[in-house]
DNA sequence: TCTATTTGACCCAA
DNA sequence: TTGGGTCAAATAGA
C-alpha cells in the first residue's frame, strides 16, 4: 500500500475535525426536533441519535488523537496501531479443532464498505444467496450474499440484507468488500456527479461520493480510520433506523433549508468525506443483459421477493480499496 | 441434471 | 458464553 497517500497534515484534520463539530451540530439539531414530534416512534429514533452523537464524539476524539500526532510529526501514518481498528484485520483462520468438516473463513472483521437503504435488491451485480440468520433484536432476518462470481474470479464482494423495521417495503443493505470480477454483466452503473445532481427530485435512492470538501478529500486520505470507521457505523445506525424516509421532515438546520431525512444522514456523514447523498435523477433503467432471474432478488423461494421496480437505486462513484487489504474505505471519484 | 436457495450446524470474535 | 458469519447437505425449481 502507498502509505504516502494516507497521510493528512495537521491543516487537514482541523478541517475535519471542523466538519465533525458541524456534523455534531446537526445530529443534535435533529434531536432536538425529535423531541418535538408526536410519533410514537420519536423516543426510539432520539434514542438512535443518542448514539450517532455519541460516535461522531468519539469520532472527534479519535480524529483529536490523530490530529495531536499530525501536528507532532507533520505527517500522520495511520498505519502506526491506533488507526487501523485494533485488530479488525481479517485472517483466514483455520479450524484447528481437527474437525472432520474443514472450514476456514475470515469474520466479522471487515468493515463495510456501503450500506444504503433501498426498496430493491437489484443493484447491477449478480449475487448468490449463502445463509439467512435471525438476528436479536431485529425482526427481521439478515440474509448473507457473496458475489456470484466468488468460485470462478475470486470475487469476495459480500452484502447483508435485511428488511427494513420501520418500512417493511425497504431493505437495508450492507456492503462488504469490492468487486473484482469482470463479468460486463455486474459491472455497476456509474452516474456522473453531476448528472446525478441535474435533477431535483427524490434523494432517496440514490448514494453519491462526491469529494464535497476538503475536509473530505483529507479523511478520504487521512488515516484516520478510526473516524471513518465512527462515522460508518453512525451512518448505518442513522440510516438503518431511517429506512422510513420517504417522510419529509422539516426543521431548521444550520442551513436553514429542508431536508430529508436521508439527505440529513447524507449531510452528516458526508462531511466527513464517507457518504455524501446528493439529489438524484431517480431510479434508472439497468439492462442486465442475460437474465437473472430473481438471484440478486433472492428470489425464487427467497425471503425477499423481488421487486417489481428493477433498479431503484443507484450508486454514484467508485470504490476504491485505500490502505489495507480490508481497510476498504471510499475513495473519491475525480 | 444442473443450479440456486434453504436451513441447521459449526466456529470464531467479542 | 453468546451472537453472528459461514459452511454444506438437503431441497426446490428450471
Amino acid at each position: 500500500m502507498a502509505s504516502s497517500s494516507r497521510g493528512v497534515t495537521a491543516e487537514r484534520a482541523a478541517a475535519a475535525a471542523n466538519d465533525l463539530v458541524e456534523a455534531r451540530d446537526g445530529a443534535a439539531t435533529l434531536r432536538a426536533f425529535l423531541l418535538q414530534l408526536d410519533d410514537q416512534r420519536a423516543p426510539w429514533a432520539q434514542g438512535v441519535v443518542d448514539g450517532v452523537l455519541n460516535r461522531l464524539s468519539s469520532a472527534m476524539a479519535a480524529l483529536d488523537d490523530v490530529s495531536g500526532a499530525a501536528v507532532a510529526g507533520g505527517q500522520l501514518s495511520p498505519a502506526a496501531g491506533s488507526g487501523s481498528g485494533g485488530g479488525a484485520r481479517p485472517q483466514q483462520s483455520v479450524s484447528s479443532s481437527g474437525n472432520t468438516k474443514k472450514r476456514s473463513f475470515s469474520r466479522r472483521s471487515q468493515r463495510p464498505t456501503d450500506t444504503k437503504i433501498t426498496s430493491t435488491l437489484e443493484d447491477g451485480h449478480i449475487w448468490r444467496k449463502y445463509g439467512q440468520k435471525e438476528i436479536q433484536n431485529s425482526r427481521q432476518p439478515r440474509s448473507y450474499y457473496r458475489c456470484t462470481h466468488k468460485s470462478d474470479q475470486g470475487c469476495n464482494a459480500k452484502r447483508q440484507v435485511q428488511v427494513c423495521e420501520a418500512d417493511t417495503s425497504k431493505y437495508v443493505v450492507t456492503y462488504y468488500g469490492v468487486h473484482t470480477c469482470r463479468d460486463p454483466s455486474t459491472i455497476p452503473l456509474v452516474v456522473p456527479d453531476g448528472a446525478a445532481g441535474a435533477a431535483p427530485d427524490r434523494a432517496n435512492n440514490l448514494i453519491s461520493f462526491g469529494a464535497t470538501s476538503n475536509a473530505a478529500a483529507a479523511a478520504a486520505s487521512t488515516g484516520a480510520s478510526s473516524s471513518h470507521q465512527y462515522l460508518a457505523m453512525a451512518a448505518d445506525q442513522l440510516s438503518t433506523s431511517w429506512c422510513a424516509s420517504d417522510d419529509v421532515f422539516s426543521f431548521s438546520s444550520s442551513a436553514g433549508s429542508l431536508m430529508q431525512v436521508d439527505e440529513l444522514i447524507g449531510a452528516v456523514v458526508g462531511s466527513a468525506g464517507v457518504v455524501t447523498s446528493t439529489a438524484t435523477a431517480g431510479s434508472a433503467g439497468l439492462d442486465r443483459g442475460g437474465g437473472f432471474g430473481g438471484v440478486a432478488g433472492g428470489g425464487g423461494t427467497g425471503s425477499f421477493p423481488p421487486s417489481p421496480n428493477g433498479l431503484g437505486s443507484v450508486v454514484v462513484g467508485s470504490f476504491g480499496s485505500v490502505g489495507g487489504d480490508d481497510d476498504d474505505l471510499f475513495r473519491m471519484d475525480p
